[in-house]
DNA sequence: ATATTGCATGTTATAATATAACACTTTGCT
DNA sequence: AGCAAAGTGTTATATTATAACATGCAATAT
């Protein structure tokens, strides 16, 4: 699927020395090959296949693990998880998410739009990461 | 607090003959007063001082009928409901969290800026809602 | 005025999501 | 080898949310 991300994750592993452990890239790997966005509990039962009877916290550190470096993002109205489509790493998030078939499309703003940044800065706020999550109705579904 | 908001959904209860339900009277009141955000299980306990003893479903169903038209939002990364700001009812949303404080200052968006509406025009994506989120330092954090 | 209907609530139970706490292991460094 | 830091294994439990079904209430049609 993706194994560009994937190995870009391993290098930045040895970049950084972070330790590439099997539940960090197993997990990684269950949530690049997964066609949605798919939720911990669904990893973990993937990772149940990998490795033996893993528990909700080896999972829940995987992702966080990886969400902190920004290799995958958290869909926080879907409690799920995606592998990151861009080809960088970025701050900040798109998706657009169908109501109707629950299909999940990524793009990813490199910087605030313009009328966003501006009303951080008369709140005198200093963005960190964002995320925006549409819903509505996709193009196969209208 | 906010009895202009208060005033709205007894009116828009009126108009639309929606019932005025006390949970569903309690549970806004009780979001309105609330300096920040707060959580459903918050919102419960608040709410066994006004009723008798009242269960999750209760809180649920009232903060969901809130949410439909809008006078409540959800700020999807804390798990938490929060009156709406602004004096009229919008589908866009946006809230600058910060880190430090825990404070949420909400601003809202009529129209999705262009940038982003551009992108959904691009994947013939028809929005229905968005909720953006930032996260970041406060004005007084930094 | 009452029967009907649809909306809403009360209640019990449980599902789904996430984390605390602590013992143990691995790795790199001195 | 000895140590510290980072990471994992495991048990238990906290937090958030919903399913399911019985009951109540209010508008309206007869």
């Amino acid at each position: 699927m993706n194994i560009k991300l994937e190995k870009s994750a391993i290098k930045f592993c040895e970049d950084n020395k972070h330790r590439l452990s099997m539940p960090r890239l197993e997990v990684l790997r269950i949530i690049i090959s997964s066609e949605k966005p798919i939720t911990a509990y669904e990893v973990l039962e993937k990772l149940g296949k990998k490795i033996n009877n893993p528990k909700p916290p080896t999972v829940y550190r995987a992702i966080d693990f990886w969400l902190k470096y920004n290799f995958i993002h958290r869909i926080e109205s879907l409690n799920a998880y995606s592998a990151c489509k861009a080809n960088h790493l970025h701050s900040g998030s798109q998706f657009m998410i169908c109501d109707d078939c629950g299909k999940v499309i990524e793009s990813h703003l490199c910087d605030l739009p313009d009328p966003l940044e501006q009303t951080t800065k008369e709140a005198s706020f200093i963005p960190r990461k964002w995320n925006l999550e549409i819903n509505g109705v996709c193009k196969n579904c209208n």
